[in-house]
DNA sequence: AACACCTCCAACCGCCTGTGC
DNA sequence: AGCACAGGCGGTTGGAGGTGT
């Protein structure tokens, strides 16, 4: 679908925001809200897009954005997450109060990135990203070892939600099953968590999916489809996914959840 | 002091998905 | 079913400030 540019209008200010421009934008959202934030910079008298002012506000004056440097126990959980959910920076943030995805991505680039290249962790033999990448480009793979099952578990345990915010957008509370559904898009370079742990990562690009579907259940389809290759606990997790849905439960921490507990990474549906 | 280079981060851009008609 | 629109995501960029020579 080919759509113009959003900023395209002449006359729509660009660049860095001035302190009288974000004063406007906030004063008027805690008046009216965001409804339409295509409409909203008429309305609030802002000569930007409503892209513009979406990103204003949801990476700089939400009144929950949690300002600084980022400590150990975050840098921590960013690059565990990553390992885990790879490029998907909206579904991290959403496990970390107060920062925004575009914070995280920009970390992630200024400094994560780094130490993990500078420094490999101790005893491991896993490649980097852009390493697993190479080395999957030229194929290879094969069944994990009980270091890495280990591995696996210890990422998991400490995965929680963040909780949710009066400020958070609908996508910021959802990004996991909204991002999860962006699965299949992912980037090859850049989804190559399931590299480091072959099946896992995949096994979630491709469950959760599922999930953001209930009731309809895309297990049923993939079953109707032909879906040989699903796990063999399916039945008992199409029922899972159904309490998880009526319980409001997190699509992501249903399926870290499901994992823990079924302590197993099934064999994956190719994509 | 002056210049070049580097780092960081706010903001932009293009694309994708969901939704309503 | 197809289209248009709105929201959202992730990649990239540009400029300000910091650092090195």
């Amino acid at each position: 679908m080919v759509r113009a540019p959003c900023c395209e209008k002449m006359g729509l200010k660009k660049g860095p925001w001035t302190v009288e421009e974000d004063q406007v934008l906030v004063s008027y959202i805690h008046r009216h809200g965001h409804g339409n934030w295509r409409a909203l910079p008429k309305q609030a008298g802002l000569l930007r897009c409503g892209k513009s002012c979406r990103l204003r506000w949801t990476n700089y004056l939400r009144p929950d954005i949690k300002r600084g440097n980022f400590s150990k126990e975050e840098e921590d959980v960013i690059v565990r997450l990553h390992e885990l959910l790879g490029n998907r920076w909206s579904a991290i943030a959403a496990r970390l109060p107060g920062r925004t995805d575009n914070e995280i991505k920009n970390v992630w680039h200024t400094h994560l990135k780094k130490r993990r290249k500078a420094i490999p962790e101790p005893g491991s033999q896993k490649p980097t990203r852009e390493e697993a990448h190479s080395e999957s480009c030229g194929g290879g793979g094969g069944a994990s070892s009980a270091a890495e099952e280990e591995t696996k578990h210890a990422i998991l345990r400490d995965l929680r939600p963040a909780p949710p915010s009066p400020w958070r957008s609908c996508s910021e509370l959802s990004s996991a099953a909204t991002d999860s559904s962006n699965a299949a898009s992912v980037k090859d370079e850049e989804h190559d968590g399931s590299l480091e742990f072959p099946g896992m990562a995949e096994f979630l690009w491709w469950a959760a999916p599922m999930s953001s579907e209930i009731p309809g259940t895309c297990a049923d389809n993939f079953s109707e489809s032909g879906g040989s290759s699903l796990p063999s606990s399916s039945g008992q997790r199409g029922e899972d996914l159904q309490a998880s849905a009526s319980s409001g439960e997190d699509d992501m921490d249903f399926w870290l959840r499901l994992l823990m507990e079924a302590g197993d990474f099934p064999e994956l549906p190719s994509l």
